[in-house]
DNA sequence: CGCAACATACCAACCAAAAGGTATGTTGCA
DNA sequence: TGCAACATACCTTTTGGTTGGTATGTTGCG
């Protein structure tokens, strides 16, 4: 991004650099290397014009997740609608995009941002809201242990994913999402 | 703890006493609270009696997961003695620890630590070490895919009792323990 | 329209606090 | 006495955050 001088002035778009280049850092190096300068930075920023569209740090880890929470739910809302079969429909959407939105690339400072934004309780809050909300709209097509059973698993292989040391990529990881897609219809 | 002049000079307590008020205090505070300094005082010692012990902070973290692993392979190798099946006894020790060892009481910024703590390569290898390790040794009664998915899903429900928004416990835990341990079984 | 009045979007410099770490003492046990 | 086990004091860096100012729009009014 040029510098504020050299171009137009779009707010909109500053926003949505630094919530970018919040996320890249921050999957890059951790949640130590999201530090409000080093992101201002990034997005051609000074630490004030930061300061400008978000108040505090916390607010834009905030936006973060809750871009986060939006596009994943965008991905489930897609994945749902392209299966015919109601039962267990939300617990093979949520599988297929917690495999799907495995960040690629080197990642282990990937996995200390997602859970320890959750040592935010705002932060925490946003996913358990969202969360519940999704169970209780699909209660009927989603509510038994087996497919509680189904979505643990697929969080688990997020987890192992984001925790894989250095290079050493999950085993099957495409195998292992059919099978757990196949767990949600032959039970 | 008393201060230095009060007590009989004891350095294998103050390394216990030490380790012991960080896993507190990065349990009650997440990774933030985790700082030399409180650990310190909590353990009625200064700073630099700290830096005695553990050259450096990373010393002190790996010092701290170090235990971790160590409770839980003795935890798993209690529960697989008392387990008369051969076939996916690890897997089912695996669940019944993980279960077991929940951190009890406000648990969000558990989660945190756990995780955050991985951030270090250092203890990320200690523990993609530990788990390959076992794995390995386990290979003849747990290599199943049916198996792995078990323990993913205790994974999983130890990431959802960790991320549980205050006072929201897991649903069923018990119930579903059971219902892991029985997986291991009827397949 | 044209221009004053105001608001928005930034920048540059600075600040207090807290962090990890070190250098140098002091104390107590063998 | 000598060395391990601490305490005290200090340093450096980095952090999130603030302050005052400036450039760029936008709006109301004669």
């Amino acid at each position: 991004m040029k510098t504020a001088s050299q171009r137009k002035k779009d707010p909109e778009l500053v926003r949505r650099t630094l919530l970018d280049c919040a996320m890249r850092l921050a999957l890059e190096h951790g949640p130590a290397g999201l530090t409000v300068q080093a992101v201002a930075e990034a997005a051609g920023v000074t630490k004030g014009g930061l300061f400008h569209h978000f108040p505090s740090k916390q607010a834009l880890v905030e936006g973060l997740f809750a871009d986060l929470v939006e596009k994943l739910d965008a991905d489930i809302e897609a994945a749902m609608a392209k299966d015919p079969q109601p039962r267990g429909s939300f617990t093979r959407a949520y599988v297929r995009a917690t495999f799907d939105d495995l960040p690629q690339g080197q990642g282990n400072p990937a996995a200390a941002l997602y859970v320890s934004a959750l040592a935010e309780p705002s932060v925490l809050r946003m996913w358990a809201d969202w969360f519940t909300a999704r169970l209780e709209r699909h209660r009927a097509t989603d509510d038994e242990p087996s497919l509680e059973i189904v979505r643990m698993a697929a969080d688990g292989a997020w987890l192992a994913h984001l925790m894989r040391a250095d290079g050493a990529a999950v085993p099957d990881a495409a195998g292992l999402r059919e099978r757990l897609i196949a767990m949600t219809l032959t039970d």
